[in-house]
DNA sequence: GTTATGCTACGTACCGATCGGTTACATCGT
DNA sequence: ACGATGTAACCGATCGGTACGTAGCATAAC
């Protein structure tokens, strides 16, 4: 039979990632996939071949391992979007060009479907639970900045050009969902570029309020 | 069994709503507040003071009965939409504005959740199932709208236009899920007035485009 | 006028499946 | 020996959905 017993047919065992990674990793993908909520314990642990007590080891709740999920993904977006500013060598406004038309990229990839933590906050609307906390927090974060970038940029109102900017990319998360392919979102590069350069132009501000 | 307080519910045969419409409201008003995923049949029929057979005669499931719940609100919508190009006078500008200046203060309101077929589409990224068949339907037909109003507007690319007002619509709706008050979504208007008049303005298009 | 019938509206009680989460113990590699 | 992992069973609660019985009211037959 399995005369091998020493041979490297369950070799898996120095290679294979711990079953805690296993099923962080299977989580991170049914979740995005699928919401968190269509996706039960169950077929995280059967995916990733793993057991409902090294789920449980590992993780307090399943909420929890939903919030560690959107930790994740938070580092994710904030590793790509400082890489996008150290690629503008400092300048703002080719800073949000770049990472938008990055952005763009991701959205035409198939199975994209937004941000996760915007997502997780719409699926969970209660203010304690532990998956929207992250996505709040990360949301208040992304807008601090781009306002900065907005001030960096020269803008007159910096606040607005920042809330601006922050509308559009939320619009986008939400439009690649909603359109399957060549919808509004692959246009928001070139949206938002014009709204800088409306935002920064000294002629007409905001000035004719109705 | 149970005495419950069923004694003022039951005489109430003339006045009182048929089961069936106490279910859609009761339903309508928990699929948004909660989300639909998060909301039980159980608890609808509970709280509508019916019962599960009563929701099944009038719906044939809940993901029907959430795809009713999602046709009112488009329906609603659209209404508000309308209004709104009436007291504009036909002016695309004027229209845009106040109907933005209207969600404003709608978002403004306590409890407000933002968009509920958008929201809809999240909780449920299948694409035959039945709420985002109407979320999905209600977008693209708000995108087309969108797009001849920018065309109307004398719009030099109304496409282009369009999608930028549906990208500031759709950050407004999540924007105003993930912060609590003072969100980026209040600026929506005045952010859409600003593109308006850069994307009229015959002066620089999106010429400089590296 | 009484009774029989049928239709509409609704409730009681239950279904199997799955939910998130837990227990006690065996097995594995090092 | 020891820590990490798997096995298998189990928990109460809740999930969406249904078989079946019943109350109320109108009509119609007698």
């Amino acid at each position: 039979m399995y005369a091998l017993k020493s041979q490297p047919s369950r070799r898996r065992a120095s290679t294979r990632p711990r079953a805690r990674d296993r099923i962080r990793e299977t989580a991170t993908q049914l979740f995005y996939r699928q919401g968190i909520r269509a996706v039960g314990v169950d077929e995280i642990v059967r995916r990733a071949h793993a057991t409902k007590p090294s789920l449980y080891r590992s993780f307090p709740s399943k909420d929890e391992l939903a919030a560690a999920y959107l930790r994740d993904w938070d580092n994710a977006f904030w590793l790509r979007f400082e890489a996008a500013a150290a690629a503008a060598g400092g300048d703002p406004r080719a800073h949000i060009g770049l990472f938008l038309r990055g952005l763009e990229q991701r959205i035409r990839t198939p199975g994209y479907r937004g941000c996760a933590l915007t997502n997780a906050a719409i699926e969970y609307p209660q203010p304690r639970h532990p998956a929207r906390r992250v996505a709040v927090a990360h949301k208040r974060k992304l807008r601090r900045r781009l306002m900065q970038m907005a001030k960096a940029m020269g803008a007159r109102q910096p606040q607005l050009l920042g809330d601006g900017l922050a509308l559009l990319l939320e619009g986008a998360f939400a439009s690649s969902q909603l359109f399957s392919a060549g919808g509004p979102a692959l246009a928001v590069a070139k949206v938002a570029e014009q709204l800088i350069e409306s935002a920064l132009r000294p002629g007409t501000a905001s000035r004719h309020r109705r």
